[in-house]
DNA sequence: TTGACACTTCGTCATTGGACGAAGTATAGT
DNA sequence: ACTATACTTCGTCCAATGACGAAGTGTCAA
């Protein structure tokens, strides 16, 4: 019940949904889903580590950055099913295909100048 | 998306999810809930309409109670997937047996009963 | 070793959410 | 018609949440 209750709660917000739907895409850090959503830092921090505590996200820290991506066939069946219940449900929405976009356009810059780009403003 | 995060944030509070496990043994008025979970009417009355406005649940009203239930066929994928979900996810946990417990002993009384039961503490 | 940088943690603030009781609405029984 | 009852809505309270910037941590480059 607990596992469960975290895993909605971390879902009963739109902008971690949406980096779900990102991820899906593949492994992003922090200053690139900062870029994407136009939030500071600290507040994606924050909510990586909600998703991260509901066993939704794993990371992998490289160099200076730490990747963020969806779980792997370890995840627990309550977590995959949540994952392919977002998936499934938002996969082919506007939104999605939206975030979609502007990931593509950050993806193509490499980290470093993205997260630079930031401290521009 | 805007159905979709209706749905987490209905799933996103312990109560509300009970009562979804709860209804799988069938429909049940506002009092009954009420005395399964020791709060107050008006609080419960407040999880149902989220959990309705979500689509998680159809009502019915007779007489002087209203009865509300898990929606049927005619519900939405997401709305489907997310109810199975939480079926599947938490129907073995011991809360659940537990409720289910405390839901037998509230059933085997008609609703009168209980509902005049509550006025009295 | 010093500075830049990516990220996390902390403190603060405004908003939301869940609880209650009181008041309002609708229906049943006398 | 009046009262009791089942539920909903409203107003209030306190706790939890999401946002931010500032400060802290660890890593890399000069």
């Amino acid at each position: 019940m607990r596992e469960f209750m975290r895993i909605t709660k971390a879902l009963a917000d739109e902008n971690r949904v949406r980096v779900l739907l990102a991820l899906k895409a593949g492994e992003l850090c922090v200053c690139q889903i900062s870029e994407m959503f136009g939030l500071a830092a600290s507040t994606i921090s924050k909510h990586l580590s909600i998703l991260y505590d509901a066993g939704l996200i794993e990371s992998r820290k490289e160099e200076r950055w730490v990747y963020y991506r969806l779980p792997g066939k370890e995840a627990t069946a309550a977590v995959r099913e949540a994952i392919d219940w977002v998936q499934k449900s938002l996969g082919g929405t506007l939104q999605a295909a939206e975030d979609y976009k502007k990931l593509k356009r950050i993806l193509k810059v490499d980290p470093t100048t993205i997260c630079q780009r930031q401290l521009r403003r």
